[in-house]
DNA sequence: ATCAATTTTGACAAGTATGTCAACAATGAC
DNA sequence: GTCATTGTTGACATACTTGTCAAAATTGAT
């Protein structure tokens, strides 16, 4: 390499994830971006080729940590503990940051996914991945004779029931609310205490 | 009335939630409503003040006839039937429009929310609705003996699970996907066959 | 039929966003 | 230290969007 990049470029995706989640896609231009992260307009065209792209590269590094986030949270032995830390960590995450953003997935998903076919399967790809992580989670508590119930379908469900409270979040911006929601669903589970 | 207006503003507010909900409030532009609409967009400055207010009306216009149209799908006799077949009405609604538009109040809350107070509190009043049509069918349920839970979390609950599948819906256009969904949530719910 | 109020129409101005480019700066390799 | 390569910078052209306005058209009321 001769001519090395000034900007720290994961510096300037985590910003990039920031100022998207909090405006949107469409709201966010590029000279938001350029201003949030402090490159200059021309040198993220230079980097990226454009806001597709950039969004593109954005969203993989806010995969990457989101997907190792959940899997993380989802430790506990007791299954329905665990599914509860998660779900609390979730809501944390959604609130706790500062002037609520909101989640940079869902809202990516309302907004951009039909925009291009690449970056639709980028993001089912995305719900994929937390569908599988769930769903062995689930197996392992049938395993564990923690929960009766179809892992599959379950796992699909919960993954919903995330993208649905990342909506309350936006209208309402109550944690207490989003905790009441995912913790009526995990009531209504089958979970059973270890034997 | 001396100059009568040209365009029947009923049609055009349905033809806007049409627009709105299949490309989201900020990639819709005044352009775009105009030819959808056939209404030139110096008439739609005149008749509304701008495309906030256009937008206004229009979410007031698809509230009147979504709510109404809850209420109707909630009518059978047996609880767990009646929510299913609300769900199930609401999963054809989201598929069975031409060209998958999406879902006008969930796309709207993801964007429009944070824009001013009047549009959140216009949104968030909305939900409110949906919660106290579906509080209201539980209690009723709760009488009849054929649901044992809390109706106000259980409530808030199923609004989170309408915006989770409408999510869904934008990533996946999988009604089979929604379906699965809403069927294991409400199979988990503690419904009780009538005595 | 005329009038007055209102809408419609198309053009205009201003602001915003995108993407490109040429000149300039920086730096690793030799 | 020079060079070649790449990144940076700010300006530019283009396109899009918004909102306004004056002139023209329309129509209910008289």
């Amino acid at each position: 390499m001769v001519g090395t990049r000034k900007f720290n470029e994961e510096d300037v995706l985590d910003i990039a994830v920031e100022v998207f989640s909090s405006k949107g896609f469409n709201a966010t231009t590029m000279l938001d971006l350029a201003k949030e992260t402090g490159v200059q307009r021309g040198s993220l065209y230079n980097a990226y080729q454009n806001k597709d792209v950039l969004f593109f590269k954005a969203f993989s590094h806010f995969t990457d940590n989101f997907l190792t986030f959940i899997e993380g949270e989802l430790q506990h032995s007791d299954a329905k503990k665990a599914f509860t830390q998660l779900f609390k960590a979730i809501v944390e995450r959604l609130c706790n940051d500062k002037e609520a953003k909101g989640c940079f997935s869902t809202r990516a998903i309302m907004e951009a996914a039909q925009k291009c076919p690449n970056i639709q399967l980028c993001l089912t790809g995305f719900l994929d991945s937390l569908e599988v992580i769930m769903k062995n989670r689930l197996d392992q508590a049938i395993t564990d004779q923690q929960f009766i119930g179809n892992a599959q379908s379950t796992a699909r469900y919960l993954v919903s029931l995330t993208r649905g409270i990342a909506v309350i979040e936006r209208a309402y911006n109550d944690k207490a609310r989003m905790t009441d929601i995912y913790q009526t669903a995990l009531d209504y589970m089958p979970f059973k205490t270890a034997v």
